[in-house]
DNA sequence: GAAAAATGGATTTTT
DNA sequence: TCCATTTTTC
């Protein structure tokens, strides 16, 4: 027998020192060459986080560690991207292997590689939080135990608790008890929600986000040859936006890093904003404790906004009580002071914008390099309407996004359905589409499918007359059209062929029609799914698009090949600020700068959750190199209430008045009543 | 008994 | 504007 010996190729041309230095100044410096064993990395906001990550990514490679022995999670498909792209841009050449990505984009690749030490069936699906939220209804409505005297809480605040007792590892009671004090009465019909919400995803093969990650963490503890190959694996673990990560995520992070030892977590505790997802800010201010041996690193040079806004922002975070102190500082240069502008209304808000923005493109700021952010995508709505009565170009992040629109989940139901056998809200969905057929009929055509399933009949059965039986033969007249699409799916299925196919065929096929009898802007959305079948070819299998699918988070209006990383469109940006994380502009506009508004009328006398409101704000703030507006509307419109009054919001009132300067907009009528010094608009 | 039509109510942030 | 519950129809 002959020894077998395999050789390392070198991954990359090496680097000379100077190729870092001339890159990186001397802290982040000191990170990408020393940050082995346990480090945590304090990156302000504007520090150069992303590339010093992707230096410290080149720098690993440079001496030799392969790219399947790199971890790098990151907190969106898209950052991960950008650094992959940077990465490789740098080497000239594709980086393969690297694993980079979300946590549930990992957890997903892990549990399709291990699916059967998983104990799942490999044709599993993963729901969206849509989704959960459906079987979770049809949970509720199965069980109707509840007494209906006292209000019974709705299907998304359920499933919003379930996931955050997972996130956090705590008990549905003990979430209830902090969080939601008047759902206490309902304590135990929860648990059995929860129960029966599990036994249902289980036997449909469906996987919801949680379970992405909480099989993941079982693999690791209770299989042990997937633990050895997976923590042998990874010798370098490298964690982006490390504040905003919740319980759950940190386990995982752990459990995959405790061999090698060596993590590097980057993050700054002043931009924690998730925690309604178990994130909590303790998780970054406890972790020398945790690794008493760790090195910290502070990055706290700002190379993005002016010294003025640097420190309206320094002086914003330091009313929070919960934080590394640290002072952020400003290299980008002296410019203006923060405009605090004042509106009558919600409306002058979005006229001032909208003049501010021509105004600023006059002193030759593109418009992609504007931004407008907000805390609610409510507060976008007024400005949405005059921007396109201006004919401004906009896009709105924060909306409803692209694969969570009714008609491409209507088209996924008909591929899940082929898929996977036993989805059972695919069923519901689907069915529904079909006059005279609701939830309870639906219910029971697929449960009598799934009988001749395990009966050992061929999928197709479907398609024939021996189903549905007998006793459902009044229903079945009605579904001669779904048969006839389906016997074509089954068709395209025994031929092997590619995504992009199945979708076209049903483009074709009468649920085109379905399509133009149920929605009124058929055309459009009709538009969407030709745009989704040819995202669909960059897929070999039906499903593993649908999983990536259900992993996207673009909204509507972007481009999702993954190639958003090089030139912006010429469009304005209208983005809530949790989306706005890790970007930045030239100039930015924050809407609703009112109290009851930002911050948010939900968080009043909570101490803590006004804190993360600031931290909100403090994001926004950073996110503006040169120009920042903080508008602040002095009335608002209400249903009931009528014009209601609103007060400056208190993370302006708290800044020393220096920090920016004030100004009052009205409309031209308003202002041959005044006489004082103020801006005029028209 | 189940589906369709009509009415009433409410809205933070997201992988 | 969209969603959930109630009322009417088949």
């Amino acid at each position: 027998m002959i020894r077998k010996i395999i050789l390392t190729k070198p991954q990359t041309i090496q680097k000379t020192a100077s190729f870092y230095s001339e890159a990186l100044n001397e802290a982040q410096m000191e990170v990408v060459t020393k940050a082995d064993g346990a480090a945590l990395v304090l990156a302000g906001a504007g520090s150069g986080k992303t590339r010093t990550l992707v230096y410290r990514l080149l720098f690993l490679l440079d001496r030799g560690v392969r790219p399947e022995n790199i971890m790098l999670v990151t907190f969106t498909n898209k950052a991960a991207h950008e650094m992959r792209h940077r990465a490789e841009k740098h080497l000239n050449q594709d980086i393969q292997n690297l694993w980079c990505g979300t946590f549930h984009h990992m957890g997903h690749r892990i549990l399709r590689m291990y699916a059967k030490e998983a104990g799942l069936n490999p044709q599993f699906v993963i729901m969206d939080q849509d989704d959960s939220r459906r079987v979770i209804k049809q949970c509720l409505s199965s069980m109707k135990t509840h007494s209906s005297r006292v209000k019974f809480p709705q299907a998304s605040v359920i499933q919003k608790i379930i996931s955050l007792a997972v996130n956090t590892r705590k008990s549905i009671e003990s979430i209830v008890l902090e969080q939601y004090d008047y759902f206490i009465p309902f304590i135990d019909e929860l648990n059995q929600i929860n129960k029966e919400y599990e036994r249902r995803k289980r036997e449909s093969d469906n996987l919801d986000f949680d379970d992405l990650i909480v099989l993941w963490i079982k693999l690791l503890k209770e299989c042990e040859s997937v633990r050895e190959k997976l923590t042998n694996r990874f010798i370098h673990c490298l964690v982006d936006e490390y504040q905003d990560i919740n319980e759950l995520q940190n386990e995982v992070v752990e459990l995959t890093a405790k061999k090698h030892g060596n993590l590097l977590v980057v993050g700054d505790d002043a931009q924690s904003i998730y925690s309604f997802r178990g994130a909590q800010v303790k998780n970054i201010l406890k972790f020398p404790d945790r690794y008493p041996h760790c090195k910290i690193f502070r990055l706290e040079s700002n190379y993005r906004s002016s010294e003025e806004i640097v420190s309206l922002a320094n002086r914003s975070i330091l009313n929070n009580e919960q934080q590394f102190r640290k002072k952020l500082v400003s290299l980008a240069g002296s410019h203006e002071r923060p405009l605090c502008v004042r509106v009558r209304e919600t409306r002058e808000q979005a006229f001032f914008v909208a003049d501010q923005l021509i105004e600023l493109m006059d002193q030759g700021i593109a418009l992609s390099d504007i931004a407008v952010l907000f805390r609610a995508r409510y507060q976008a709505a007024d400005l949405e309407w005059e921007l396109s009565r201006r004919q401004i170009p906009y896009v709105l992040r924060g909306g409803v996004r692209f694969f969570e629109q009714a008609h491409i989940k209507d088209l996924c139901g008909y591929l899940r359905i082929i898929q996977n056998p036993k989805d059972a809200i695919s069923w519901d969905r689907v069915l529904g589409f079909y006059p005279g057929i609701g939830p309870k009929t639906a219910h029971k055509l697929h449960q009598a499918y799934m009988q001749f399933i395990l009966q050992g009949k061929s999928p197709k059965v479907l398609c024939e007359s021996q189903w549905p039986p007998s006793t459902l033969k009044s229903a079945g007249a009605k579904l001669r059209e779904f048969q006839s699409i389906m016997k074509g799916l089954f068709n395209l299925q025994e031929q092997n062929t590619d995504p992009e196919s199945f979708i076209l065929y049903l483009l074709d096929s009468n649920f085109k029609r379905m399509m133009e009898n149920r929605y009124d802007n058929a055309k459009d959305r009709l538009d969407d799914l030709l745009e989704l079948s040819r995202f669909a070819r960059h897929y070999e299998t039906v499903g593993l698009l649908l999983n990536d699918i259900s992993l996207k988070e673009n909204f509507k209006g972007e481009s999702f090949d993954g190639s958003e990383s090089s030139e912006r469109p010429e469009q304005l940006i209208l983005s809530t600020i949790h989306q706005a994380k890790g970007l930045e502009w030239k100039a930015v506009f924050i809407l609703g700068l009112a109290e009851g508004q930002f911050p948010h009328h939900m968080t009043a006398n909570n101490p803590e959750a006004t804190e993360e409101e600031r931290r909100l704000f403090y994001v926004a703030v950073t996110r503006a190199k040169q120009k920042l507006y903080l508008m602040h509307p002095l009335t608002r419109y209400d249903r009931q209430a009528g014009t209601v009054i609103m007060r400056t919001s208190p993370f302006i009132k708290e800044l020393p008045e220096e920090s920016y300067e004030l100004a009052e907009a009205m409309t031209e009528d308003q202002f041959d009543l005044q006489e004082e010094d103020t801006i005029f608009l028209t």
